[in-house]
DNA sequence: CGGCATCCGAACCGATACTG
DNA sequence: CAGTATCGGTTCGGATGCCG
């Protein structure tokens, strides 16, 4: 059936919808709210916690977007004091593994990346304007 | 040796460093960038034309970051025309394999992305402010 | 060829106030 | 509790022009 247009699936073409995805996996809380789903659902409230340092709005933002595109999924429960729960769908469980490689990556590596900032600044001072 | 401050590695911490390396992996060329230098270096231009759609600055300021924080190097060859190489550096291919599961998931995971998407439109047109 | 500097509109994001 | 709405500052990012 799959009414081919003429566009590959393909992150590096201009007009491949992936393009849009890939977007939505390089945001900056994306990574870090699936990743606080891995164990099961959440409330906005925990959410807001584990993530230091997201605002209000951000992460409704963020989950608003997870669950348009199907990662998330939003369960509003008609009690005083309102309580809504995130979880992943299946979708967003098949993300969850290589999104919890990169975040493994980042504090593994946080070390090595530092020294090879330190040693950038040290040249960048003795060495104002080399060959650039 | 490890002089360690009271901050572990933990990018659900605020003030964990790693924060600043999950951000440089979550914009939105370097997955692109470090993809398309895993065959072996390659010259600006041809990153240029590889990332449809990025503009000559944004490529710069990608790779510039990169090679700051030690994942890509980059080597000057005094020609006339210039000439400049990029290349993954150690670190940067240990970040290569992630980085491609993640391109991967997005160009596998479009179909259900957009049925998603549809999905949910359908709804908000027929459900104008259902719980929200 | 591979940049850098500047301008400028667009998008992002935090803070605050208000709602069911 | 879990939002929405709005305002304003910051950053993003494209377009253009110039340089070695």
């Amino acid at each position: 059936m799959e009414t081919s247009v003429d566009v590959r699936k393909d992150v590096y073409l201009r007009n491949c919808p992936c393009r849009g995805v890939l977007d939505l996996l390089a945001n900056k809380w994306t990574a870090l709210a699936i990743g606080a789903l891995e164990d099961g659902p959440r409330r906005f409230g925990e959410l807001r916690r584990k993530l230091e340092g997201v605002s209000q709005k951000m992460l409704t933002q963020t989950l608003r977007e997870l669950e348009r595109d199907g990662l998330v999924s939003r369960t509003v429960y008609p009690v005083v004091p309102l309580r809504v729960d995130y979880a992943l769908t299946e979708l967003g469980r098949s993300v969850a593994e290589p999104l919890s490689a990169i975040r493994r990556w980042s504090e593994e590596n946080i070390g090595h990346v530092q020294r090879a900032r330190a040693e950038y600044e040290r040249r960048a001072e003795a060495d104002p304007v080399p060959a650039r």
